[in-house]
DNA sequence: TCTGGGGTCCTAGGACCC
DNA sequence: TCTGGGGTCCTAGGACCC
């Protein structure tokens, strides 16, 4: 059986931990800017204020509610959740961290998962004050399920173990497509089509139907509801792919400089969270747009990706290649509305450095010197550790027209001493 | 007037290789 | 005139999640 932790209004829980005054008062979370609803207590979704809701618009139905409303802090929101983690993980036998306010727990060999559970529940909710809701089911999916039912049954903690045939259909009728997870808007809207409206008629579709229809992730999906597990729990967890930094701004920004500054900003964040999950990179997308809101004024939106020789994870370089790959796409006459920088397919330290040598080594000593030169570059920017190299020559080739040049043959040594030695 | 930020996975199709 | 078979890698775009 997987158990599925998940916070109860995560953020505006939060908040009260440090506000016990508002216990029982509709509170809401603002994003960066305070543009929109990102949180919401209990009493403030009771209102029927929709996640993501622009303020503006819901600030009048708030203010007659008298709701308190918060801008976002993410530093407590993050080390809150590290606590309520580091408290769960003192509990159980394998845990995935899967959100910022969710856990999926193995209870795999647990005999009485129930009194587990429970007093889960009651130690987080005791040591930390964050109510928390436990679903149980016998995969990722009907967890999830399963929480969804203990959520429904109050506001305060709570938790349902999902088991037997009858108790997971009875859930699965009350739940529309849109409510099981890992189907979104695109996807309820066709299985609506097909006349596929509930959970339970999800689970009783032929999975093979459903591949063809909605690939692997829509047959996984059919299977999970069923009792057969496709989801594992990732207790160990892969490093990033991609990291990005990216804001709206309050007000549209039109010059260059003004832009330049921004980005510089956002590439020594992006800096700064490399350096800190341990990761490098050698390419970096800068992107900007103009206000897609903003129907009537001409629109304008680009992209541009910067690839470096060497991977980095230091400002001065990130910086520069953030900025030098802005000025690529920035055009003038725009009121910008949003910027963002992402590095992507990161390296780890581990991972191999490739140094590239641009120079054609035309005789033997002369490319023997420059090796000797190259390796002693890369002793002093990463230390010691294992080399090998490849030598390509380069032969010019012609595709559509253009000059294109491409390896043509690759040598690797594997044991460089002897290569040297030579 | 004011509309978030940060991720992941999957597929199709093209280019290329032997 | 007929025109193979088996791969890999990359990219753009879509969809989903919290």
């Amino acid at each position: 059986m997987i158990g599925l932790l998940d916070a109860n209004n995560f953020y505006a829980s939060c908040e009260r931990v440090f506000r016990p005054d508002l216990m029982h008062q509709p509170i809401a979370i603002l994003s960066n800017n305070d543009g929109c609803i990102i949180a919401r207590s209990h009493e403030v979704k009771a209102l029927g204020i929709p996640m993501g809701a622009p303020y503006f618009q819901v600030k009048k139905i708030l203010d007659q509610h008298r709701a308190v409303v918060f801008s976002s802090n993410f530093s407590l929101y993050g080390d809150m959740s590290c606590r309520m983690m580091t408290l769960l993980d003192a509990l159980v036998p394998r845990m995935e961290i899967y959100s910022i306010d969710e856990s999926f727990v193995d209870f795999s060999g647990i005999k009485d998962i129930s009194k587990l559970v429970h007093h889960i529940k009651n130690h987080i909710w005791y040591s930390l004050g964050i109510p928390i809701s436990i679903g149980v089911g016998e995969t990722k999916t009907l967890a999830k399920v399963a929480n969804q039912v203990a959520k429904r049954k109050g506001k305060g903690p709570s938790v349902h173990i999902l088991k037997g045939e009858s108790a997971i259909d009875e859930a699965l009728q009350n739940l529309t497509v849109r409510d099981i997870w890992g189907i979104g808007r695109r996807m309820s809207e066709r299985l609506l089509g097909f006349g596929i409206y509930t959970g339970l008629q999800l689970k009783q579709v032929d999975p093979r139907w459903m591949r063809r229809q909605f690939t692997v992730m829509g047959e996984r999906l059919v299977q999970e509801l069923n009792g057969i597990s496709c989801l594992s729990l990732e207790d160990v967890r892969d490093p990033k792919k991609s990291i990005q930094v990216s804001r709206s701004f309050r007000s549209p920004i039109r010059e260059l400089e003004d832009l330049r500054s921004v980005v510089a900003s956002y590439a020594m964040r992006l800096g700064e969270k490399l350096r800190s999950d341990g990761l490098r990179t050698k390419n970096i997308m800068v992107h900007i747009r103009t206000n897609i809101f903003q129907k009537n004024s001409p629109q304008y939106r680009n992209h541009t990706v910067v690839t470096l020789p060497n991977p980095v994870e230091d400002d001065i370089n990130l910086v520069k290649a953030c900025t030098r790959a802005l000025e690529d796409i920035f055009k003038e006459g725009f009121g910008y509305h949003k910027a963002g920088v992402m590095a992507f397919d990161l390296l780890s330290q581990e991972d191999n450095v490739q140094f590239d040598l641009f120079s054609s080594l035309p005789t033997e000593d002369q490319g023997r010197k420059e090796l000797f030169q190259a390796l002693d570059s890369l002793n002093k920017r990463y230390g010691s550790g294992t080399v090998s190299l490849a030598a390509c020559g380069n032969k010019p080739r012609w595709r559509d027209g253009k000059k294109n040049v491409s390896p043509a043959y690759t040598t690797r040594w594997k044991d460089l001493p002897k290569v040297f030695a030579k």
